[in-house]
DNA sequence: AATGAATGAGTTTTCATTCAT
DNA sequence: AATGAATGAAAACTCATTCAT
């Protein structure tokens, strides 16, 4: 491994530490009560190291959410090109996945809701937010792909595919807020999974062929 | 009309004045980016002035979204009790009812969002949290009748009864928050309403009794 | 009596009632903390009301100040002229005088502290401050007379005449309001009453002839 | 000098060239009068720094009465246990030590009469005012260990050996307000040095033994 | 490459005072 | 005379970002 390669590989390892850190505090604080010296902290590092690697918070925070696309859209690639089983058991790992990316941290789909909020893309560089149109993308066709399946299968309903793997995901995140939101607002703790689960079930029975 | 009526009229058309103010400049800018001056500025009204009706910033949002909440609340009351339409055809009015606050300001929903982030439950007074857990409750207790009445017709499947309105208000926030940020994203523009009657039309089938 | 003189009394009625709300909101929060809404609110007045009887804050407290002083004035004119008591019963006649104004209300000394400041005394107009001068001159001066009165039966030591009255005022003062912030310090209530009494003997036991 | 030292070093520096700042600003203006700008340009910084430093206004003031305290507390330590004079040489010793203070800066005393309003307290960090009893109680027990020296000389009287310290802190710090203040009055500028020294000396007379 | 002290623009918030009614 | 809603200047404080070392 030549010496450039090693520094390559240094810095990426910089980059997780970061991006680690600052996925602790934000899920700890919410975006904009977490601050630069506390992310940098948690990471031991001084303030200053972290502009080194990422532009400014913005983007610091789109590149967790382009991270957890990315790990949810590997996932799913697992499962997506399988002959043995039908789509409609492909939903249910989809919703696996989703389970999986919840019980590691609470908190990571709550943030990309605050990417998604039109507030924060103003901000990114058009080279982030490229990026993040890309990951974004692929994390869909792959949903796109499983509903398309079952509707050349004849099991879910012809008539919207497009729109299909969109309202997957919105269901989905939805759901994630919202009872996180009464979670704290009631708190009534283990309940979240329940109702992903059943909010789950009927979604894909609305896909279905009746 | 007395002349304490009248001051108590002026007072609350004031605070509308003030309210309308910071719907426009929230749905400009955001929360964190809005300012107390513009809103002032925007009210034609000096700042302090605002502090005379709302504790701080945090509460003038949240009297906001209370007050979509109640007008959503209010509209939805309208039809729950007709008995010459069923649950099926109620959940279309409750499409419409989202739709239409949808139409008035894009933003409004966005900033329930806003509000139902753990990040901001936490610097609400017990006051106006308990307001908000009152008012929710109400929109909520409207939707869950109408889902129960589905059920007792046969209409809808029997099983998550309790779940039900959650799922419908979460599936709900969750299309208009996603559509809404992929508008953004890809400069579409008119398609959030054709993907919010897709997905309602698919949760609504999902709920049915096959 | 005529109209005029009516008049005259209830603005003196008004102006008292004023007084004794600015009286009992500068006590429980300190002249900076206490605000104008909260004397009138007290007062069961407008805030604006309270502008027609005194310039500003600081002068609605100087107003105060006066009217301690001239009521301490009072209760020593009371007896400094007696003839069946000598010089030294007349001092502790004084600090009896100190001592009921204490009881009365134990921050008016410590507000008179205040006024004593630089930083107010320069906000006030040259009308409020002569007054503030005359007052407390009087009050000097009759504390002076005691002293001489001693001095001249031979009771206390004739060095410096001129300084005795300063001394005796500032030692309680001083006395006052270091015993009550070790009071709010240390939590002990008690021990004010005893410690004035024991810096007042030493005091007196210092001007003495030996 | 390792390098963590010398950043030590310059970091006391800095506290230090900021509460200098902070002096001269407290002493022209007062405390509520001084602005953390002023202050910050006193002392060529940003405002922003000044907080990297204290917390708040209420702390850099109480920071810089902690440190008088020292001082004094160090002035005194020098003479208090010497063997060759008495205590009464020892109270002028005091005295002494009160008047440099004065000279040094006469507001610095009246600082102490701000921080000892029960006003103040309150702002204050835990850490902070323990650190202010803790320092009050070293100045004060040298003190008593003066009065108690006398005491058991037989040179003060022992009716009171508890209260003495502070009637002495007391009166001094009455005397030195009260005079300042009579100074402003009536722009008399040089008898606040002659008033101590009386009031001092009738003082030390109260407490002997006759 | 890493640091972390310093920055300073930007915001919220307060409250004595005014003035139209 | 009294009101009290409105003012708006002023101040404390925060924190993302920079840059000399």
């Amino acid at each position: 491994m030549g010496i450039h390669e090693r520094k390559q590989r240094e810095k990426e390892q910089r980059r997780k530490q970061i991006m680690e850190a600052a996925r602790k505090v934000f899920s700890a604080k919410g975006f904009s009560r977490a601050t630069m010296e506390e992310i940098a902290g948690q990471a031991e590092l001084s303030p200053g190291t972290i502009y080194l690697y990422f532009k400014n918070k913005e983007e610091l925070h789109t590149s967790l959410s382009i991270n957890i696309l990315e790990y949810i859209t590997a996932q799913m690639k697992k499962f997506i090109n399988r002959d043995d089983i039908d789509a409609e058991a492909k939903m249910h790992l989809l919703k696996d996945t989703f389970m999986n990316v919840y019980e590691y941290d609470p908190m990571v789909l709550i943030n990309l809701f605050h990417l998604q909020s039109g507030e924060t893309l103003q901000n990114l560089s058009d080279e982030v937010l490229d990026e993040l149109k890309q990951t974004s993308s692929e994390a869909l066709s792959a949903i796109t792909s499983v509903a398309n399946e079952g509707i050349s299968q004849g099991i879910f309903v012809a008539k919207h595919p497009v729109a299909l793997a969109d309202i997957i995901w919105a269901t989905y995140s939805g759901v994630v807020l919202w009872v996180d939101s009464k979670r704290l607002l009631n708190n009534e703790k283990d309940f979240v999974k329940q109702t992903l689960d059943i909010a789950f079930e009927i979604m894909v029975n609305g896909f279905k062929v009746k």
